[in-house]
RNA sequence: GGGCCUAUAGCUCAGUUGGCUAGAGCGCACGCCUGAUAAGCGUGAGGUCGGUAGUUCGACUCUACCUAGGCCCA
C-alpha cells in the first residue's frame, strides 16, 4: 500500500528546486559579495547604462571615526535602494562614496593617543597622526558598508584629505574672498577654557549645571519724562542673570519695546522691571511690593544706568530678546559674551567688549579683577555687589548650560577675532533662500526648515583654532599684524594644495603665497607670516559637490542629496551656502531627509541605556538583508524603530518571501520558456487574472520607486506574496502542476505564469532584497536576454494588455464569493464533518442574483477553493451546505471522485489521473 | 526656553477634498494538511484612531490646548 502510494507520487511533478529554504545569510552574503567584487559589479552595471540619462545621487560623507551604527547603515541602504532603483528605471546612476576626514573629533581622539608626546612634535607630525588616524576608520567603515550590500565605487571614494579635494576647498573659498564677503572680527563664540579653543556649536553638549542666580540694580542716571516726579529718589532698574562674571563687561540692559513695565517700591527704594514680573520678584525677596507707574520698554531707550562695578554707563536699549518668563524682564547685556548680546551690541554701535582671556582670566582691564579665572570671580563680585548694595538678591540656580564635549567642563561666550562669510554682503543669504525654493524637499515640510534656517542665521563663522583641517589661507603683516586675504595668494594656495595637499601651507613660507609685491593695505608692509586658523569642516563638507565637475560621468547639481534631518542644519545648509557662491546655485535638484533610529519604545539608543543595537550584530545574527529588508519596511521620512519584535517579525517576512520564490523555482524545474512559452490568449482565466494582479502591483510598485517610498513597495509586494500568489494563485494550481502531464497546455500556461510572476517580482524586489534576488536569479530558467547579474537587468514595465484581459468586476464578484465559501468550509472542518478541503462537497441554495453567476462557475469555483465538488440550485435565500464528498480519494491526485466509466488499466485512479499516466507511459 | 516633526490593533503600514459597524499583512488563538514540510492552507479574537476641549448635522480626518517622544537650536 505504501509502495504503491509512494509510486504514484514519483509520476507527478512536483517542485524541485537547488535553491535552499534555509538562507544562511549571515554565511552566504559574504559569498556573494565576493562573488560581485570579483565580477566587477558595479563597473559592469555602469557599463550596461553608458549613455543613459545619468541619475546622479551624491553621497554626504560621514565623519571617519568610530563604527558604523544604525543610523549610517539606514543610511546607506535608502542610498542603495535610490541608487539601484534609479539603475534598473533605466538611468546611469554612479555612487561615489565620501568621507569626512578632517576635525576636531579626530584631533582629539589623536590628541589622547599622543598624549603627552604631542609637545615635542611639530604640527606636520600631528597632523599625520590624524591622517593614519581617519584612515583607519575609513577603511574599517567602508568595509562595514559595502557589507550592507551597497554597491558604489567603494575602491575610489572621495575624501575630504584628498588633494584635489582641497584644492577644491581653497577654490570655493576664494569665490567668498573674490565676492568680498569674508571679514574678521571680534565676537563671542564658545570657548573652553581648559581646552584653550573656540568650538563650533556641534562641540557643545548641554548638562545640568548649578550656577548663581542674582537680581542686580543698575541706578539710572535720569529717569524717563514720564518719572520726572520722582526725580528725587534713586530708581535702579532690576536685572537678573547666572553668570555674575560677565557683569564686568555689561555695557547695556535690554527691555522690550511693547511690554509693560513698572516703576515700584519695595523696602523704601525705587525700582523699575517688568509689570508682569513683580510678583515673582517681591515673592523671591519676600517683600510687599507697590506699583507706582506703569509704562512701556520703549519709554526707557536711550536712558543710562550706572554699572554696579565700575564708573561706567549701561544703555537702555530695545531688542526683540526679551522674554518675560523669568527674571525681571530688562536683559543684562555684554556684548563680548554672548550671541544675543552681540548682535544687540553691534546694532548699538557698542564695543564687543570681552575682558577675559584665552586661559579664562580676566585681563587688566577688569580692574579688580584681573587675573582671576571668571568662575572663581562669581563669588567675589556678587560679594562686591552686595558690599556695595547693587546687589537685590543672591541664590543659585540648577540649570541646562554648555559644556566643552571633550573635556566635559562648562564652557564660556568669549569674543575673539574670527574669520566670517557675510550672509547679505553679497546678497548670499537672498540667493540661498531663492535657491531652496528650486529645489524640491521631501517630506515637503523640509523647505520651511531649512528656509528658516537660512533666513535666521547669524554670519558663517568659518576659522577654528585647530591643526587638523583645511588651513584658512589668510596672512597677517609682519609688521603692523593687518590681515591679508588676497584672492591671488589664495590661488597660489589652490595650487600648492592641489599638488603637494593642506600641508604645504606648514611646510612653507608665507612668501612661496603671497605674490610679489604685495603690500599690507594698513603699513605699507611686505613682510607677511601665515594665519593659523583652519576652515570649519562644515566649510569642507559643503565643498563637496566639486566632486561632481571632477568625477567622469557625474554632473552639478546632484539629483539627490539623502540625509537625516540632522542635516538641514549641516550640510544641507553648508552646501547650499558654498554651492551659490562658487558655482552660482544649489548643488542639488532634490533633498530627501530621513528621520532618526530609535528603538522599540521610540527612545533615541544610547550605549549608557543599554537600548542600543548595533549593525554588525544583526548582520552577524541574521544578515545584512534583514537590515535592508527593516529599511524597506519602516516609513524612513518620520522617526523609526527598531527592536527586537520588529526583526522576528521582519525573519518571518523574509522567510515568506523566500519559500514562495522558491516554490516557484520548484515548479519551473521542467520549464523553458525558450520552449515552452504560452502567450496570454491561450492561458486559463485565471492565469490571467493572477497576472492581471500582478500589472497592478507592479505599476503600484513601480511608482512607490519613483517617489522613494519604499515602505510602499515592500508592503504592496509583501501583501501581493501573501494573498494573491501563497494562499490564492499558487496553492489552488497545485493541482494543475503537479497532476497533468508535463506538457499540458494549462500546465505550461500555468508555469508561464509563474515564470513571469517569479521574474518580476525577483526584479521588483532586487534593489531591496539584493543578495537574495540575485541568488534566486541564477536559479531562473534561462531566457532571452537574461543578465549574468539581476542587478544589471531593468524592472520590467507594465503590460497594459494583461491588465486589462480580465473582467475586474467579475473577479471581484469570484473573490468575494469565495471567502463565503471559505467560511462554510471552515465550520464544516469544526463541527469534524470534514479535514482537507478536499474532501468537501458544497451545495450552494442561491439568492436569485448569485444563481446565475455560482451555476455558470461552479467549476472554477471547485478549482479556486479546492474542494471535491460544489453543485447550485434555486431557492428563496442563502443557504450553504457543506458535507463529506461522496465517492472515493484518488490515490493519485487525491481528488473525490465517482469515476464512470472506471479505468480498466488503473481502475483505482480517477478519470484525468488515468488519461495522465497512460499518456505518460506512452511518452 | 524657541523652531520643526511624530502619535491609527502586540509589530509594520493603509485610510483619497471631514460622511455608513476604522482596513491590510505579520504576530497571537483555534483548526486543517503532511506531495512548498524547520513549509503550506483556513477561521477567529485584537483598536474609546495619544488625551482634553471646541468647530460641524457629522471628526481618525479641521482648530486650540495638553501629554509622550524625536531632531535642531538656546
Amino acid at each position: 500500500m505504501s509502495e504503491k502510494k509512494l509510486e504514484w507520487k514519483d509520476t507527478l511533478n512536483l517542485p524541485r528546486t537547488d535553491f535552499p529554504m534555509k538562507a544562511q545569510l549571515s554565511q552566504k552574503e559574504p559569498e556573494m559579495l565576493k562573488k560581485w567584487q570579483e565580477a566587477g559589479i558595479y563597473e559592469r552595471i555602469l557599463e550596461s547604462r553608458a549613455g543613459c540619462e545619468p541619475y546622479i545621487l551624491h553621497d554626504g560623507p560621514p565623519y571617519a571615526n568610530g563604527n558604523i551604527h544604525l543610523g549610517t547603515a539606514m543610511n546607506k541602504i535608502l542610498k542603495d535602494f535610490v541608487v539601484k532603483s534609479r539603475t534598473m528605471a533605466g538611468f546611469y546612476s554612479p555612487y561615489v562614496p565620501g568621507w569626512d576626514c578632517h576635525g576636531l573629533p579626530i584631533e582629539h581622539k589623536v590628541d589622547q593617543k599622543l598624549g603627552a608626546r604631542k609637545k615635542s612634535m611639530t604640527q606636520l607630525q600631528v597632523r599625520e597622526e590624524c591622517r593614519l588616524y581617519a584612515e583607519k576608520f575609513l577603511d574599517q567603515q567602508r568595509a562595514d558598508f559595502q557589507r550592507l550590500g551597497v554597491f558604489g565605487d567603494w575602491q575610489r571614494p572621495y575624501t575630504t584629505l584628498d588633494h584635489e579635494y582641497e584644492a577644491t576647498v581653497i577654490r570655493f573659498f576664494n569665490s567668498f574672498v573674490r565676492q568680498g564677503s569674508v571679514y574678521r572680527k571680534k565676537r563671542p563664540v564658545y570657548w573652553c577654557l581648559s581646552c584653550r579653543t573656540a568650538l563650533a556649536e556641534a562641540e557643545v553638549e548641554y548638562h545640568d549645571h548649578a550656577s548663581p542666580s542674582i537680581t542686580v540694580k543698575f541706578t539710572l542716571r535720569q529717569l524717563p519724562p514720564a518719572l520726572k516726579e520722582f526725580s528725587g529718589r534713586p530708581v535702579a532698574v532690576l536685572i537678573w542673570t547666572t553668570t555674575p562674571w560677565t557683569i564686568p563687561a555689561n555695557l547695556a540692559i535690554a527691555v522690550g519695546a511693547d511690554f509693560d513695565y513698572a516703576l515700584f517700591e519695595m523696602k523704601g527704594e525705587l525700582f523699575i522691571a517688568a509689570s508682569a514680573l513683580l510678583p515673582a520678584i517681591a515673592a523671591l525677596n519676600g517683600d510687599e511690593f507697590r506699583k507706582l507707574r506703569e509704562f512701556k520698554g520703549r519709554d526707557l531707550a536711550g536712558l543710562k544706568a550706572r554699572h554696579p562695578l565700575f564708573d561706567r554707563d549701561s544703555l537702555l536699549i530695545t531688542t526683540d530678546y526679551v522674554l518675560l518668563d523669568q527674571g525681571t524682564g530688562c536683559v543684562h547685556t555684554a556684548p563680548g559674551h554672548g550671541e544675543d548680546d552681540y548682535r544687540a551690541g553691534v546694532a548699538h554701535g557698542l564695543d564687543i567688549y570681552s575682558p577675559v582671556q584665552a586661559d579664562g582670566r580676566f585681563d587688566e582691564t577688569a580692574g579688580p579683577y584681573a587675573g582671576m579665572p571668571v568662575f572663581e570671580a562669581n563669588a567675589r563680585i556678587v560679594e562686591d555687589m552686595r558690599a556695595n548694595g547693587s546687589l537685590l538678591h543672591g541664590g543659585s540656580i540648577s540649570h541646562s548650560y554648555p559644556h566643552c564635549w571633550r573635556c566635559k567642563k562648562p564652557v564660556i561666550y568669549r569674543a575673539t577675532a574670527q574669520w566670517f562669510i557675510a550672509m547679505d554682503q553679497a546678497g548670499l543669504r537672498a540667493k540661498a533662500l531663492d535657491a531652496i525654493q528650486g529645489a524640491s524637499w521631501l517630506p515637503a515640510w523640509g523647505q520651511e526648515r531649512i528656509a528658516s534656517m537660512i533666513a535666521n542665521r547669524p554670519d558663517w563663522c568659518i576659522s577654528r583654532q585647530r591643526d587638523w583641517g583645511v588651513p584658512l589661507p589668510a596672512f597677517f603683516c609682519k609688521t603692523c599684524g593687518e590681515a591679508l586675504l588676497d584672492p591671488a595668494a589664495v590661488e597660489n594656495v589652490e595650487r600648492s594644495f592641489a599638488a603637494e595637499g593642506s600641508n604645504s601651507w606648514y611646510s612653507r613660507e608665507a612668501g612661496e603665497f603671497v605674490p610679489e609685491g604685495t603690500a599690507c593695505r594698513s603699513c605699507g608692509g611686505s613682510e607677511f607670516e601665515k594665519g593659523r586658523d583652519i576652515l570649519d569642516v562644515w566649510f569642507e563638507s559643503g565643498s563637496s559637490h566639486g566632486i561632481l565637475q571632477q568625477r567622469p560621468g557625474h554632473r552639478w547639481p546632484a539629483d539627490m542629496y539623502l540625509e537625516g534631518g540632522d542635516q538641514y542644519r549641516g550640510w544641507f545648509h553648508s552646501s547650499l551656502l558654498v554651492g551659490i557662491s562658487a558655482l552660482g546655485g544649489a548643488p542639488y535638484r532634490a533633498v530627501i531627509t530621513h528621520g532618526w533610529v530609535l528603538d522599540a519604545e521610540g527612545k533615541t539608543m544610547h550605549k549608557s541605556l543599554g537600548n542600543a543595537i548595533e549593525p554588525q550584530d544583526i548582520i552577524k545574527d541574521r544578515g545584512a538583508e534583514i537590515l535592508r529588508l527593516w529599511s524597506a519596511m519602516v516609513n524612513y521620512q518620520e522617526d523609526v524603530r527598531l527592536g527586537t519584535e520588529m526583526l522576528q517579525r521582519l525573519s518571518e517576512s523574509y522567510r515568506k518571501i523566500r519559500n514562495t520564490w522558491r516554490f516557484m523555482l520548484g515548479v519551473l524545474a521542467d520549464f523553458d520558456p525558450r520552449r515552452d512559452a504560452v502567450p496570454a490568449a491561450a492561458m486559463d482565466e485565471s492565469d490571467r487574472y493572477v497576472l492581471q494582479r500582478l500589472q497592478e502591483v507592479k505599476a503600484r510598485v513601480l511608482q512607490a520607486y519613483r517617489d522613494f517610498e519604499y515602505h510602499a513597495v515592500f508592503h504592496s509586494l509583501f501583501n501581493f506574496f501573501t494573498n494573491d500568489l501563497s494562499a490564492f494563485y499558487l496553492n489552488f494550481q497545485k493541482d494543475n502542476l503537479y497532476c497533468n502531464r508535463p506538457g499540458a497546455p494549462q500546465r505550461r500556461a500555468s508555469q508561464q505564469a509563474v515564470f513571469t510572476l517569479l521574474r518580476e517580482t525577483l526584479l521588483l524586489m532586487a534593489p531591496i532584497l539584493s543578495f537574495t534576488s540575485e541568488e534566486a536569479w541564477g536559479f531562473l530558467p534561462d531566457h532571452a536576454g537574461k543578465a549574468p547579474s539581476i542587478h544589471m537587468e531593468r524592472f520590467p514595465e507594465v503590460d497594459e494588455e494583461l491588465r486589462g484581459s480580465v473582467d475586474k468586476g467579475r473577479w471581484e464578484r469570484i473573490m468575494a464569493l469565495r471567502d463565503r465559501l471559505l467560511k462554510e468550509i471552515e465550520a464544516a472542518r469544526a463541527a469534524k464533518r470534514i479535514g482537507d478541503s478536499l474532501e468537501a462537497d458544497i451545495e450552494v441554495v442561491a439568492r436569485a442574483e448569485d444563481e446565475g453567476f455560482l451555476r455558470e462557475n461552479a467549476d472554477r469555483f471547485k478549482t479556486l477553493l479546492v474542494v471535491a465538488a460544489l453543485s447550485v440550485r434555486a431557492g428563496a435565500g442563502e443557504k450553504i451546505t457543506v458535507r463529506k464528498a461522496q465517492g472515493r480519494k484518488c490515490p493519485r491526485c487525491w481528488n473525490w471522485v465517482t469515476p464512470d466509466p472506471v479505468d480498466p488499466v488503473h481502475p483505482e485512479l480517477c478519470p484525468r489521473c488515468a488519461a495522465v499516466v497512460a499518456a505518460t507511459a506512452k511518452e
